[in-house]
DNA sequence: CAGTGAGCGAGCTTCCGCTTGACTT
C-alpha cells in the first residue's frame, strides 16, 4: 500500500477519495525543512554549503509519514509541479532517508485535482528532478544571503532600520517612488465645454466641444477661465447641425478566471478586503471543499470544470450564452509557474444563492469566484458604439456625442468588473439623422486639473509586484504585513503611504545597493534559474557570480560612518526634504537664525529630523515630511487646487441647469473626488 | 504624539516561500 505525500491536508483528503483505500495520503504541511534563521546557515566560503533543519512545527508531520512507511514500502511524492514543490519532494527524501532504506521512492505531478488527472499521473512516475531542485537551492541561498547580510548592515548604518530583502525592499521602493512622483507633481489646469442639446423630437443628449476655430482641440488648448468663456460664446452664437452619424459594432470578451493576485484585487475593489483578509476567507472556502486551491498563478481550468461551467450556463441562460468552443486561458507572466489551475468553484452547480456561509467575507468571496468563473466561459458581449458630430455652418465649431448600446449582454449578465475610474458612463443616444438641426439647452464650461498618480492600495501594489515578477501567490499578503510592521509604510484608508524610515531605507539601498533593488533584479535572476533547471548552468556558478558583486558592495559600506551615510541620503532626498520656498530664498538655509545650513539628522531612538547646522546656538528642528509652513510642498499645492476647484464649481453652478447638465458637471470636475479616492491629503 | 543632534558597545533584531496551528472563557 503506497504512501502518497502532498502539500496540504485538504488536498490529501480529496486525493484519498480519488485513489481509494489502497493508498495512504498524507500532507507535508509545507517545506518540512528550512535554513535556521541565524548566522552561518549558508557558507559562501565553503561552496555555498547549506545547513538544513526540520522545523519544530514539521516534526509531527514527518513522524506521521515515517509511521506510515513502517507498513508500506513505496513512497510517492506528489507535491506541487513547480520549483518549490520539487524542493519539498527533495526535502522529504532527505529528511526521511533513514526510513527509506529498501523502499522505492517515486515522484508524480498533476496540474489539476480531478480524478482523471490524478489517476493518469500515477501511471507516469519519475525521479526527483535534480536540476529543478538546484534552481531552488540557488533561490533559497540567495534570499538568505541578501536578507541576512543586508539587514545587519542597515542596523549598523541606519538607526531605526530593521530589515531588507530581495522582495520587501523592491516593494518598499515602489511605494516610496510613487510618493516622490506625487510630491513632484504639479497640477495643470484645463477646461472642457459641454453642451446639453435637444433633437427635433425633443430628446436631450450631451456633446462635448472638440473643434474650435476650425482646429481640433487638444487637452490643454483651453487653459483658462477666460478662454473657456470665449469657447462657450463661440458655441452659443452658432447654430448646430448633425454633420455625421457613425455606428460601429464592438465586442467585449470576459475576463480570465481568478488567480491569487486578481482575486485579491477584485476583493479589494468590490468589498474593500485586505490581502490577508481575502486569503483567510479563501482558505476557509478551500478547506470546506467549495473552491480549488487559492494560492496559484495559473488561470487555466480543468476540462471537466469547463464542461460543467458550459452546462451550467446553458441551463441558466440558454445556449446563446455559450460560445461555440470553450475559452482557453494562459498566464503570460514571465515567471508564472502555473502549478495549479485557476481559483474556481469545485462544483459549478453550487450557485452562491444555494449555499449558506458562516461569514459574510466567505459569502462575498464565493459569490465573486462563482460569477467570475461562469462569466469566463460565456459569450462575448456585443455593443454598438455611436459617434455623432455636430457642426456649425462655418465649420468653426464641432461638438461630439458618444453613445454605446449593449446589443447582447453575454457575460455581462453575470459579471462586470467594476471600473477604477469614474469614466464616462455612456448611454444610448437618441435617434438622430445627418442634416438635422439641434437646439442648445445649456453650454457649460468645466474646469479640470491633471491628477497625480494615485498612491498604491494593497491590491494595486500586488498587481505591480506581479508584473515585475516579485513575490509569489503565497507571499503577496505577508510582504505587505512586513513593510507595515517594520514601520516602513503605513496604511491609511486602504492606501500605502511611506514613513520617513521607509524613505531612508530606500534612499540607502538605492545608493549603496542599487542592483539589488532594481525592478528587474528578480526577473534576471529567474532567467538564470531557468538555465539551472534546464541543466544548462551550475547553480553554484549563479551563486558565485552573485556573491562576487554583492559581497564587494557590502565591503564598500564597511568603513562608512553613520554621518557619511546620512549626508548621502540627505543629498538624495533633498528635493523632498527642502522644497522650494515661495519667497525664493534658499530652502537649505535655516529661517530661524538666517545663516545655518539645514541637515538631516537621526535621534537616539532612530527617528529622523531636519536640524540647523548652527546647533547648539540655533536649536531649530522640524520633522522631515510635511515641509515648512508656507513652503510650496505637496500639501500647499493641494490646498490651492482645492480652492480653485471649489470656485469653479460655484461659477459653473450659477443659473438654471438641466439634470443632464448637472450630471455633466459632476463628471467633468472630478478633482475632489479623485483626491479622496487616491488618499491624498485633504485640507 | 512630541521631540529629536557624538561615540562607545552590551545584546537584540533579519530573508523568501511552502503550509496550517490555536490552553485558558
Amino acid at each position: 500500500m503506497p504512501v502518497v505525500v502532498v502539500e496540504s491536508p485538504a488536498k490529501a483528503k480529496t486525493i484519498n477519495k480519488y485513489l481509494g483505500p489502497d493508498y495512504t495520503v498524507l500532507a507535508s504541511y509545507g517545506h518540512v525543512r528550512d535554513l535556521p534563521a541565524k548566522d552561518g546557515s549558508v557558507d559562501p566560503d565553503d561552496g555555498f554549503g547549506m545547513k538544513w533543519e526540520v522545523a519544530a512545527e514539521s516534526r509531527k508531520h514527518v513522524k506521521a509519514i515515517v509511521e506510515a512507511l513502517k507498513s508500506d514500502d513505496h513512497l510517492i511524492l506528489a507535491t506541487d509541479p513547480d520549483r518549490e514543490g520539487e524542493a519539498i519532494s527533495w526535502h522529504l527524501q532527505e529528511a526521511l532517508a533513514s526510513s527509506l532504506k529498501k523502499k522505492t521512492v517515486s515522484r508524480v505531478t498533476f496540474n489539476a485535482i480531478t480524478k482523471q488527472a490524478v489517476t493518469e499521473a500515477m501511471k507516469t512516475p519519475r525521479q526527483v528532478d535534480k536540476p529543478l531542485v538546484e534552481a531552488y537551492l540557488a533561490r533559497r541561498a540567495l534570499d538568505y544571503l541578501v536578507g541576512f547580510t543586508l539587514s545587519p548592515v542597515l542596523w549598523r548604518k541606519l538607526p531605526g532600520a530593521k530589515s531588507a530583502g530581495r522582495v520587501q525592499s523592491v516593494c518598499l521602493r515602489l511605494i516610496v517612488e510613487r510618493e516622490l512622483e506625487i510630491e513632484a507633481f504639479r497640477a495643470r489646469e484645463y477646461w472642457t465645454v459641454t453642451a446639453v442639446l435637444k433633437t427635433p423630437r425633443g430628446q436631450e443628449f450631451e456633446a462635448r466641444l472638440t473643434v474650435l476655430g476650425g482646429k481640433k482641440l487638444d487637452k490643454f488648448d483651453i487653459a483658462t477661465a477666460a478662454a473657456a468663456e470665449l469657447a462657450v460664446r463661440a458655441v452659443t452664437s452658432r447654430d448646430l447641425k448633425v454633420a455625421s452619424v457613425e455606428a460601429k459594432p464592438a465586442s467585449r470578451n470576459p475576463y480570465a478566471p481568478f488567480m491569487t493576485s486578481t482575486l485579491q484585487q477584485e476583493a479589494s475593489r468590490k468589498f474593500g478586503m485586505g490581502a490577508k483578509q481575502c486569503m483567510s476567507a479563501a482558505q476557509r472556502l478551500y478547506e470546506a471543499g467549495l473552491i480549488t486551491y487559492m494560492r496559484t498563478d495559473g488561470i487555466d481550468m480543468a476540462p471537466e470544470a469547463v464542461m460543467a461551467a458550459r452546462d451550467e450556463i446553458t441551463r441558466r441562460f440558454g445556449p446563446t450564452y455559450v460560445p461555440e468552443s470553450p475559452r482557453m486561458y494562459k498566464n503570460k507572466a514571465k515567471n508564472a509557474q502555473e502549478a495549479h489551475e485557476c481559483i474556481r468553484p469545485t462544483d459549478m452547480a453550487a450557485a452562491p444563492e444555494k449555499l449558506r456561509f458562516a461569514e459574510k467575507d466567505q459569502a462575498n468571496l464565493y459569490d465573486l469566484i462563482w460569477k467570475r468563473t461562469i462569466a469566463s466561459q460565456m459569450s462575448a458581449a456585443r455593443m454598438e458604439r455611436t459617434v455623432v458630430d455636430l457642426s456649425s455652418a462655418d465649420g468653426q465649431v464641432v461638438l461630439r456625442a458618444n453613445g454605446q448600446v449593449v446589443l447582447f449582454d453575454g457575460f455581462l449578465k453575470v459579471y462586470d468588473e467594476g471600473r477604477d475610474d469614474d469614466g464616462d458612463e455612456e448611454g444610448r443616444l437618441p435617434q438622430i439623422m445627418t442634416g438635422e438641426a439641434v437646439e442648445k439647452q445649456a453650454v457649460t464650461p468645466a474646469q479640470s486639473f491633471t491628477q497625480p498618480p494615485p498612491r498604491y492600495t494593497e491590491a494595486t501594489l500586488v498587481k505591480r509586484m506581479e508584473e515585475l515578477g516579485i513575490g509569489r501567490p503565497s507571499t503577496y499578503a505577508s510582504v505587505l504585513t512586513t513593510i507595515v510592521e517594520r514601520e516602513y509604510a503605513r496604511k491609511d484608508k486602504n492606501r500605502l503611504i511611506p514613513e520617513d524610515k521607509g524613505r531612508l531605507v530606500t534612499a540607502f539601498l538605492t545608493n549603496y545597493f542599487r542592483r539589488y533593488v532594481e525592478y528587474d533584479f528578480t526577473a534576471d535572476l529567474e532567467t538564470e534559474l531557468d538555465d539551472v533547471s534546464a541543466g544548462d548552468r551550475d547553480y553554484k556558478d549563479v551563486l558565485t557570480r552573485f556573491w562576487r558583486d554583492f559581497s564587494a558592495a557590502i565591503a564598500e559600506t564597511a568603513d562608512l560612518r553613520i554621518g557619511e551615510v546620512l549626508e548621502k541620503i540627505d543629498d538624495f532626498l533633498a528635493p523632498h526634504l527642502y522644497p522650494l520656498r515661495e519667497d525664493g530664498s534658499d530652502p537649505r538655509i535655516c529661517q530661524t537664525c538666517g545663516t545655518g545650513r539645514l541637515h538631516l539628522k537621526t535621534s537616539r531612538s532612530g527617528g529622523a529630523f531636519i536640524g540647523c547646522g548652527n546647533y547648539p546656538e540655533c536649536r531649530y528642528t522640524r520633522p522631515i515630511s510635511g515641509g515648512e509652513d508656507g513652503a510650496a510642498g505637496a500639501t500647499g499645492c493641494w490646498a490651492r487646487i482645492r480652492m480653485a476647484s471649489r470656485s469653479a464649481c460655484a461659477r459653473a453652478g450659477s443659473g438654471p441647469m438641466s439634470s443632464a447638465a448637472r450630471r455633466a458637471r459632476q463628471i467633468r470636475s472630478p478633482t475632489a473626488r479623485a483626491c479622496r479616492r487616491a488618499g491624498h491629503p485633504t485640507v
